[in-house]
Order: structure tokens, then sequence, then C-alpha cells
DNA sequence: GTCGGTGGCTAACTCGTGTTAGGCATCGGA
DNA sequence: TCCGATGCCTAACACGAGTTAGCCACCGAC
């Protein structure tokens, strides 16, 4: 008896009716059907009951199940994919919607079946996250189902997509120490990258509004011992920049760490702005990392807006790639330019 | 035509057999019922228009949905969350189960009104996964649907849970330092904590079962700074260890710091073990902490193993408690006890 | 020739809801 | 008195499967 959820026509049997009243008064086509007797009848008896619409019946019969499907490449790897769902589940929540989660870990085949199973699911739409900016082939077979790319772009131009605007954070950075008076100013860290790519022509857009020539550009790689050694080597030539922006929060670490090894100070002596603002690692540099936050819960939440928008429009999401800005985040890297 | 799945009915129909047949084949009523070449032709007719059975529609009827519903209180803010969740993902996925995740954010009302949402899906099970191990009162209306918690424990012992064997896991960092020949061990970091408890616990089962004399402990508190504030009164009293088991792995990072500052060099003169292998640091200190890893993934992967094991045996999961080994990441910061 | 059994298949019901067409009063007006 | 309109409600079907009971033809045995 504990097991058995009651249902609609629990509930009509207990108020008197028939199922179809009780349908009414859950889907708002109970005024003018319905006399308001009846109706606050029925929900005294379906509160009594604690009766709840199955939405496993309902997503049958409405053909929407209030569920949109995500799949993912890698969700453990990294906190962004974390930021990225939250974002996700939020805006879903808000609309009374749940996210369903897969991880393809990468593997095209394994993505190919997560969509069959999301779609056997009938899922409303599918947000498709990647962890890296590349283009990406959709497995096919999802014919007209909404969907919307994050952080990735599709390879022919036929879907939505929600990318962070690598060209305004990399101008961004660069502002960061134009604003604090430098002059001479450096970019460190980078890989043969679109994401690169676009932060230099964002870098040299900052110079170029505030008329400031350009600076040494050492794309030396992404990790840490990269920065490290770039750093090494820029640092300790003649006529040394006094501002830095790097690739990422782990060239940055290593930014800071050669300038330590060198005696300089940070901010005093140099100024280091990072990118991706990987917390874990820029609330905890000496000082803490200056840096130019990625937009993943953002892109999370417009990636959502856009299936949610598309669900109830019953229209496929508007073909178009939209860039979200890439907000600064302010903390001890970054001081006066010297002298 | 592109936008609609093929059902049962077309298939039958092209293959001139009833729905019913087609039902037998996918699930495995096909033998002694239909004949091998009526099979034959059913299989062909569902392979050549791409049907796969709706998982809606065999939810509904047969009452099980091959869904999962997780619910947790922080699943962005911690890495932890997200191995988690992928461990469950994959166990879930070899069982083509899928799983659906709500994030409450730690609050009671949302959490609730969560696993409501879930239940109305009629999910199969419900995994709850928290980030601190206290105990746990569960939203009631969750009845018999099978529960697992992770990472916590329930308020009465009515359900089944998963946790770090966190005693285990302080006799692990002990041993590894006494292996490596340090006879003085400290401890430093923890609060007010189940966690610290029973780590310190394990420290103290390692110490005795070596014949060893117990060290110094500082239950300092659990950030980077409490940990380099412990360790520089320790290490610059005299009779300082030659080895320390931190709390956590940004307490050790402290501890690191500490020893840097006080010209003591990491593994040389000091041994240093973490707990938590929180990656974004521990792989990135200098030199890399060797650390006790919390099993998140194999929790993820335990819950979900009891959840399909109650679902397939249609039996509640027995409501013990199941410690997960901790396993030690050996990398650098252990060496040889000096002298 | 009838009876019982068996192999091969389907009609008809079920799951719990949403939806459409229509039934049955009652009421006002001619 | 009869007619249409209106207010209130329900019967019946649909959604797409899984499941049960049973039909029909054929076979062998008596």
């Amino acid at each position: 008896m504990a097991g058995s959820r009651p249902t609609s026509k629990d509930v009509a049997k207990r108020a008197g009716v028939s199922h179809t009243a009780v349908s009414f008064v859950f889907n708002g086509r109970a005024e003018g059907n319905l006399s308001p007797a009846t109706q606050e009848r029925i929900r005294a008896a379906a509160a009594e009951l604690g009766y709840r619409p199955d939405a496993v019946a309902r997503g049958l019969r409405r053909r929407r199940t209030a569920v949109i499907g995500l799949v993912t490449d890698h969700i453990a790897s990294s906190p962004f994919a974390g930021e990225l769902l939250t974002g996700a589940m939020e805006t879903a929540w808000a609309a009374e919607h749940l996210v369903l989660t897969v991880d393809s870990g990468g593997d095209p085949v394994k993505e190919a079946a997560a969509v069959d199973a999301l779609l056997d699911r009938r899922v409303d739409g599918i947000l498709y996250a990647a962890m890296s900016p590349y283009r990406v082939a959709l497995p096919d077979g999802l014919g007209d189902t909404p969907t919307v790319l994050a952080n990735c772009l599709p390879a022919g131009d036929d879907r939505a997509a929600v990318l962070p605007d690598d060209r305004a954070g990399g101008a961004t950075a660069t502002r960061a120490l134009l604003d604090a008076g430098h002059r001479r100013i450096a970019v460190v860290g980078g890989i043969d990258d679109i994401a690169t790519a676009e932060r230099l022509a964002g870098h040299r857009d900052a110079l170029a509004a505030a008329g400031v020539a350009e600076g040494p550009v050492r794309h030396a790689g992404g990790d840490l011992s990269d920065g490290y050694a770039a750093a090494l080597h820029l640092l300790s030539g003649p006529d040394r920049p006094t501002g830095v922006t790097c690739y990422n929060d782990r060239v940055a670490t290593g930014v800071l760490q050669a300038a330590a090894r060198l005696g300089l100070s940070v901010p005093g002596d140099l100024s280091v702005v990072g990118f991706d603002d990987q917390r874990m690692l820029s609330e905890h540099t000496a000082p803490p990392l200056t840096t130019v936050a990625l937009p993943h819960r953002a892109m999370g939440e417009a990636a959502v807006g856009l299936l949610l928008a598309a669900v109830t429009g019953s229209t496929a999401p508007p073909p178009v790639v939209r860039r979200l800005e890439c907000p600064l985040v302010v903390r001890g890297s970054v001081g006066p330019a010297p002298r």
C-alpha cells in the first residue's frame, strides 16, 4: 500500500468525478469546464492523497518529457564541466525540466550510442558539450531534435552553438594591464589552437585601441613548466615586460614561479594575468591570480535557454553562434606599472 | 516523415505480423513462440526502419525506466562530485541505465522537491550524494524506492550507504611514512569532524602496529594557511618530525610552503603525505604530493551497483554501511627518513 | 473419426495520463 | 410546449509499448 502512488483515478473516485475532471484541474482546463466547487473537491482529494501526475505517462501522451539530454566528452576531468552542468541544470530546473547526462569519454561510438539512448527516452532537446572548442561532427540520428552545442562548433554551420568570446576575453586580459599603466606587455603560452589565435587577436585589439606597441609573444605550450621556461627567458633579458598575459592559469602559475625564482615581486615588479579561472589554482597561488574567467556556467544556462525556447516554440534553435563574455576576476597579481 | 520514429506497429506491418510478435522479438520471448523464419523477417524489418523501442512507453508498461536519479548538494564546487558522477554514470551505462541529476545546492526545500521530481519520473532508484560525510536526513516520500547514500550517513540506520574508509586511509598515510623508515611522525590539520577523528584513529592503528610512539598532533583547521602556520611552528622547534601526514592536500601544500620557507627540502629533510588527492593541487606542488585518494569514483560505482542489484532483485538495498578503500597515490613528497 | 497436444501466431487488455466529441440537465425565450 | 443555448461533466480513444489468454491448424494416437 505504501508502495503505490495514487493515480488520477484514485483522486477521481475520492472526489466523486471522472479522471478526466482531475486531468482538467492539473492542466489548466478547469476554468469554464468545471464548477468552482468541483475544482475545490478535486484539489482537496488530490492533496489528501498526495497525488502528483506520473511524468512517464504524461510524457507518453504529451510527447514531451520535460527532460533535456546532455552529452559531454569529459565530465570528471575538469571543474569546468561541473560548472557547465550546474548552469544547465539550474535553468532547466527553473523551467521544471531535468537533465539526463551521459559522458561519452570522447569515444565517438559511445557518443552515438548515448544520443540514441537519449532519443529513446524522448528527451525534449540535446545539449552537446565539449571540452575543447574544435569543430565537432554530431552523431546523426538526432534529426530535428532541438540541439545546441556548448563550447564547440558544429561541423556544418547548421546547429546553434554557445561559445566563450575568446577574442573579447583576450582584449579584457590585456586591458587589465593597460588600465594599470603597463606599456610593455608580453603574451606567454598557447598552442596551435583556435582559442590561442582568438585571444591573441583580442590582445592586439586592445593594444591598438590604446595605441600601444606590441610586445613579445611566446606561444610556448599550455603547461605550468612551459610558462616557467618561457618566463625565465623573457624576464631575464633586457627591456623586460612589466606585464604578462597568459594562455591559461597553469602557464600563469609557471610565470609566477619564474618571477619568484628571479627575485621579482608580483605585482610589485611584474603583473600577471591568467586565463580560465581554474580556481583550484588561481585562488591558491601567491599572490592569488587575477585572471579572465571562461563562462562555463553561463554557457550551460544559455544553451538550455535556447533549447527551452525551441521546445516551447516547437521550432529548431536558430543555427547561430552565440559568444559569451569572459569576465575579469580581479585578485592580487596585477598592480600599477613600476616606475 | 523524418520527424517521427517508427513504432512496433510499423515494423509489424512491414514484416506482415502483429505488433505482439515484434514485442516478443525485442523481449527475448521469441524462442518457442515464433518460428525462426518469422523472427528473421521481423529483425530485418526493424533494422530497415531503424526501429528502437520507445523507452517512455516501455517504462510506463514495465514500471521500470532504466533511469536512476542522483541528487547531490554541490556538484560544481569540487572535482570530487564529478568523479562520483562519472563512476555512477559508467556503471549505470554498463547496465543500460542513465542518470538523471539534480543539484539541490544544499537547500533542503529544493532537495525534497528534487526527490519528488525524480519520483514523478519514476526513476528506478535514487543515489543521494553529499559533499561532507555528516549524517543526513533524507526527504521523506521516497518510501520503498531503492536508495543509497554516498559519502554520507543516514540519520536513522535504515538505508544503505557508501563511504570512504577514513580510518584505513589514515593508517595508509602513516604507513607510507613508516615504510620509508620515519619514526617521528606528526599530524597536521583537521577540524571537528568525523573524518578527522577516523583518520587520527587510523594513524594510531598504524603506529601501534609498528610499535612506534605517537608524535605531535595539530588539529589546526583545513586550509592552506592553517597548514602553513602549524608547520612553521612544528618544524622550527627542537626534535622536529621527519614525516607529516596532513588532513588534506590544501593543508599539505601549506606544509610544503612552510618547509620551503624554513629551508627544509622535501622529501630530503621532510616527507609529507596529503589526503583527498585534489589533483589540481597535488599534481602541481613542488614536489608533487604523495597523498591518499578519496574513492569518489568508486563510491559512485558501488552505489549504483547496489541500486541496480536492488532494482533487478526488486528488493531494498540492505541498510549497511560499506567502506571503500582510500588508495595511496605515490608522487614525490615522501622519501627515506633522513639519517 | 475423434481427441488431445503442440507449434505459431494474434486479439485484447494494461500501464496513467491527455484530449476530443458528445451527453445530459437546466434555463430562457418564443 | 418545444427549441436552442449554456454549463458541467464523462465516455472513449490515443500515446507505444508489454503481457495474457486463447485461437487455429496440424499432427499423431487410439
